[in-house]
Parts: structure tokens; C-alpha cells; sequence
DNA sequence: TGTACATCAGTGAACGCGCGTTCACTGATGTAC
DNA sequence: TGTACATCAGTGAACGCGCGTTCACTGATGTAC
């Protein structure tokens, strides 16, 4: 079958372009992949119209593949524990990031410059923060987390309740609130120890997040 | 004086450089900053010895205008009240980001693929989170801060021991150790935001961040 | 005050390299009768 | 089962552009006597 050389050729052709991405970040040479494909350059073309489109392609996977790896670590923890849920759903994101840093700076990192990522990164790039909203539901049906006073008012709450609708619908917005916190200080961390901020400082990343994201946990008032 | 000359001229350089920064992003372009300053591109080798140089000059004082707009920011709000300063330094921080995108992209965005910052930038680097110890060692001395319990141990332990004697002295760990939390949330936050992951989510970022670091503070146990 | 010299900013040509994309083509693989 | 045709993967040459860096040079500006 034509079909299936195809698509193994594409992902031969993504696989090395991944490859590509730690030494030439994201201003990958479309014809750097093909020599390393043994390929003339306007072969690739066959294949993707664009160097944007396979760019494209790859900011998909990288967000599906973050998405896998985040699921299935929070999946595998008994569902009553929530704070488990919560921690194994952070150490998926980082571990994901360590072992793939340079499509973490594909997603995560300074945008590319004169890149535009086209609505369909969107479905892919929401599922790790789904997680995160379903273990907040499943806190919310359990009765675990505090209703909402309705302290929350003007246009931050607005915000939340944008994003509630959107990941968490029911959760109580004191307890999005923070959660939201913990999301931006994860991804936070990560970036940080990926990018290099964390130079002559942090040596032990990996207990750090893991005691930060516990106190989190906690603050959130997962039990 | 030629001295002189010579330093309007580096800063004209740089300032154009700045500018291209928000085409280019980190792979800016020695000839288009030639072109624009109306100079022929091997010009630029009396003032820069290679475009790496130049890269420095601008990471080393993108650091350093963030530092002077924290600082001053900090600086402008009466010294007893912490969690004032701790807003104002925040608020600062996003502020001088959002004025400047290109430049919080260069400094903390995804590296330059193939540049290796030089240890010259480290004093500027630092400058930010310098503000931050400097509350939280008056926090200490005013005794509002909870002494440390001696809880926190192991590499965890030896981590923020190894930051709060770079820049904290004296502050106790579970204070500290929030902070850090506090500081990967504002940066995550700001990261978020610039590099697009608010899209159709968050429309007001600015008091949202307020909200967020408010809360920050009084969980740090700031006044 | 005037002259001789050194400094150095900027020039222009060149080296050797890279890139994305288009286009007419060859030749193998699959499909329909 | 065999032939005719359509599909399409990959080629190779070309277009038009970009880049960082080196080097011998011109000519103006400053300095020392």
C-alpha cells in the first residue's frame, strides 16, 4: 500500500526534524532534514507543503505527546487520591520536559518569530490542563473542596469563570484560583530549570517540585 | 571627543539591534542592523567583535533594565509595608515585560540555540530576585516571618539553603520556600502570557496577576 | 600656532556558505478494463 | 492474466535571496612636538 510508505515517510521525515530541533531550534533548515533523510530538498515537499507546516505538525505532536504522557502517569494513580493524582499529573509534565527539552521550547518557549500556530494546535494543546481540571471536578463531587463565598468579583472573575467553563465546569472558584497558581508555578519551574535560571542554584530539581507541588497541593485543599 | 562618539554610536547599534529583536527574535541579523543604522555591515566589527557580542550587550542590558524598573518600583513604596513592596516588585516585573516582549523573550524564553551566555550577565541576572530577598530579610528582622521549624530537609533542604545565602540571609526556609514558589508562579505567569497560552482564556491578565500575587503574599505570611 | 604622525571609523569587495521554493522531468508503483 | 493508463515519489537544476566574517584601503580626526 502506497498509503502506509507514506505516512512512514512522514514520520521518518518528523522524527529527524525533531532531532534537528536541539541544534537548530526552531529556525529548522528544511534542507538540513533532507540530506539527513538522504534526499533531495524538494522531496520534502511531497510531503509538506511548507517548512511551517511541518513545523505545525511537530508543535502538534509535542503537545499530543505531552498530553500522553500526562494522562496516562494520572490515570495510573487510584482515583480517590486526589493529591497523588495531582502530583504524578506535575511529575509527568516535568519528566516529559527533562527527557524533551527542546520540543518543551518548541511549545513552552519564546514564540517563533513570524509563526503563526494555526487553530489546530489548539485541541492538543489543552489536554495537559484538562487533567488538572478533572481531578479538580472529581475534588468538587467528592465535596472535598469549599463551596465558592463569591469573593471573587470584577473581571478576574470573569477569567476563571472563562476557564472553569472551559476545563472544570463546577469547580468552586477559590479552589480554581489557586489551582490555576500551581499550573503557572509548575510550568514555571519547569521552564526555569529547561532555560537555564536555575544555573549554580538548584541542583536537585526534581525533590524541589516535588516539595513544591506538595504544598500545593495542600493550599489547593486536595486531601 | 572620539569616546564619546564612539558610545552613541554602540547604543545606536544596540538600539536598532533591540528593534529587530521583534522580527528576528534571537537570530537577528548583523546586516540588517547595518543596513538600518545606513553603515555597510563590516562597520559594525569596530564596535562588536561578532554578532555573539552583540547578543551579550543586549541580554546583559535587558537584565539590567528589568532590575532598574524593579528596583525602582520597590523602591517607591514605604519600607513597612512588605506586601506593597511585593506587588509593586510583581507588577513591575509584568510590566517592563509587557512593554518589552522581545527582550523578556531574550532573557528568559527558550536559548539561543548555539550561544552560550558568558558569565558576565550572572551580576545583572540576578538583580530581580535580589528585591525579593531584601523583603524577605526585612520580614525577618521586623520578626513577622515564622522562624524555621526545621522541617524541610535532604537536597530540598540544601537547595534553598544554597539560595538564601545568595540572596536571603537569615530568612527562614518555609518563608523562603514559598517565595520561590511566589517567584516561579510571577514568571510563569508572565511567560504564559507573553508566549500565548492565555489565548481565549485569560482577557484581563493585569489584575488577575494582581489577584493571584496578593494571595501570594499573605500565604508567604507577608504584612 | 603649525606641522608630522598615529589612531581609527567606515568602505567595498570578496569568501564560502546557507536557505525555501518552483518546475519540468523520469521512472516505478498501483488501478481499471 | 495481461495490457494501458494514471498516480505520484523522488530528481536535479535553477531562482533569488540571505548570512557572518576577513581584509586591504581611504580619509578624517585627534595628539605630540
Amino acid at each position: 500500500m502506497r498509503a502506509r510508505l507514506r505516512a512512514e515517510m512522514t514520520d521518518e521525515i518528523k522524527s529527524i526534524a525533531r532531532r534537528h530541533l536541539a541544534t537548530d531550534g526552531a529556525n529548522l533548515s528544511l534542507r538540513a532534514v533532507a540530506r539527513d533523510l538522504g534526499v533531495v530538498s524538494s522531496a520534502i515537499y511531497r510531503y509538506f507543503p511548507s517548512r511551517d507546516d511541518l513545523l505545525t505538525a511537530l508543535i502538534i505532536d509535542a503537545y499530543n505527546a505531552l498530553g500522553d504522557a500526562v494522562e496516562s502517569a494520572e490515570a495510573a494513580v487510584e482515583r480517590a487520591d486526589l493529591t497523588g493524582r495531582f502530583l504524578a499529573m506535575c511529575r509527568a509534565v516535568r519528566g516529559w520536559a527533562v527527557a524533551n527539552p527542546h520540543e518543551y521550547a518548541l511549545i513552552y518557549g519564546s514564540p517563533v518569530p513570524g509563526y503563526a500556530a494555526p487553530r489546530d494546535t489548539v485541541a492538543a494543546a489543552i489536554r495537559p490542563i484538562g487533567v488538572l481540571g478533572r481531578i479538580l471536578r472529581d475534588g468538587t463531587a467528592a465535596g472535598i473542596l469549599p463551596a465558592d463565598p463569591g469573593e471573587i468579583t470584577g473581571p478576574v472573575r470573569e477569567d476563571l469563570c472563562r476557564l472553569r467553563d472551559a476545563i472544570a465546569p463546577g469547580v468552586p472558584l477559590p479552589a480554581l484560583s489557586r489551582a490555576v497558581g500551581a499550573w503557572l508555578q509548575l510550568f514555571g519551574f519547569v521552564s526555569f530549570e529547561l532555560f537555564g535560571q536555575f544555573a549554580n542554584t538548584v541542583e536537585a530539581p526534581e525533590p524541589l517540585l516535588d516539595a513544591q507541588m506538595r504544598a500545593q497541593a495542600a493550599y489547593i485543599g486536595l486531601p
